[in-house]
DNA sequence: CCGATTAGTGAACGATCAGTCAAGAATGAT
DNA sequence: ATCATTCTTGACTGATCGTTCACTAATCGG
C-alpha cells in the first residue's frame, strides 16, 4: 500500500502528486489515509523511512530518494535526517555520481556525448 | 526580473512555487506577469532558456536546472530540449557527478563519510 | 443477543491554486 | 485638446488543494 504511493510520489514528485492521487494509488479511502498516516507528509516520511529501514538499493528507492532531496530536504530536518541515514549506508550506490546519473536517467537523458556520433558508416 | 522570479523556482521547486510567490518576488502585477509570459510554465521556461542561452555554469543555474530535470523534464518535451541543450554545452560541470554534488549540498548534506572521523584527537 | 469500541467512508470545509478580464492610467498621434 | 491605443492593475473565477468529521459498518467481549 505504501509501495503504491511511494509510486504516485515518485512519478509525480511530492508537491504534484496531490491525496486524490494518494488515495487512487492506494485504493484506501481518503479518512483511512489520514487514519493511517495523519497527513500527506505523514505517509511520505512512511514511504522513505521504508526504505532506509530495508536498506534497499534500487532505482525506485533512489527516485523517491531524490524527491526527497529536491523538494523535502533543504526545509524538512525530520526528513533530511532520513535522507542521511540512507545515504550513510549505501555509499556505492548513492554517490553524487550515482544520484546525478539517475536524476539523468528518470528524465531520458543519457549522459550528454559530445562527440556528435557517426551518422553515416 | 525573470532572475527574482528564477530564485523562486530554486528554492520552492516549480510546482512549490505559487503564482502569488512569482508576483511577490518579481514586484509585478499578476496580470503584467500573464501578458509578459503567458503562464507558469512559459515564465520557467523563460528562465531556463536564458540560463541555455547565457551558457552560465553557476550554482543557481545549476540549481534551476535540477528543478527542470525533476520536476518537469520527465512530461515536457520542450523544457527537456532545453535542459539537453544546457547539458551539452556545459560538460565538465553539468556531468551526472556534479549534478549529484550539487544536488547534495543544495539540502546541506555534504557527500557521505563513512570514516566517523577521529573525535578525540 | 446486546452494547461498546474500532474501522471505513465520503461529503464538506476553508484555503489556496493558476488564470482571466473589465476598468483605469498612461502614452502618442493629430 | 481630443481621441485611439497600449499598458497596468487587482478583484474575481472555478478548480483543486490538504484536512476534518459526522456518520455507518464491522468487530468483539459479555
Amino acid at each position: 500500500m505504501i509501495a503504491k504511493c511511494a509510486s504516485a510520489f515518485r512519478s509525480n514528485g511530492y508537491e504534484g502528486t496531490s491525496v486524490d492521487d494518494l488515495v487512487e494509488a492506494s485504493g484506501l479511502h481518503r479518512g483511512s489515509l489520514y487514519k493511517a498516516f495523519g497527513s500527506k507528509r505523514g505517509l511520505f516520511v512512511q514511504a522513505l523511512g521504508q526504505i532506509a529501514d530495508s536498506e534497499s538499493d534500487d532505482d525506485d528507492s533512489t527516485d523517491l530518494l531524490l524527491v526527497a532531496l529536491m523538494e523535502l530536504a533543504p526545509r524538512d530536518a525530520e526528513i533530511s535526517a532520513i535522507v542521511s541515514r540512507i545515504l550513510s549506508y549505501a555509499q556505492p550506490r548513492h554517490t553524487a555520481t550515482s544520484l546525478g546519473a539517475r536524476l539523468l536517467n528518470r528524465a531520458d537523458l543519457k549522459i550528454p556525448n559530445h562527440t556528435p556520433a557517426k551518422d553515416k558508416p
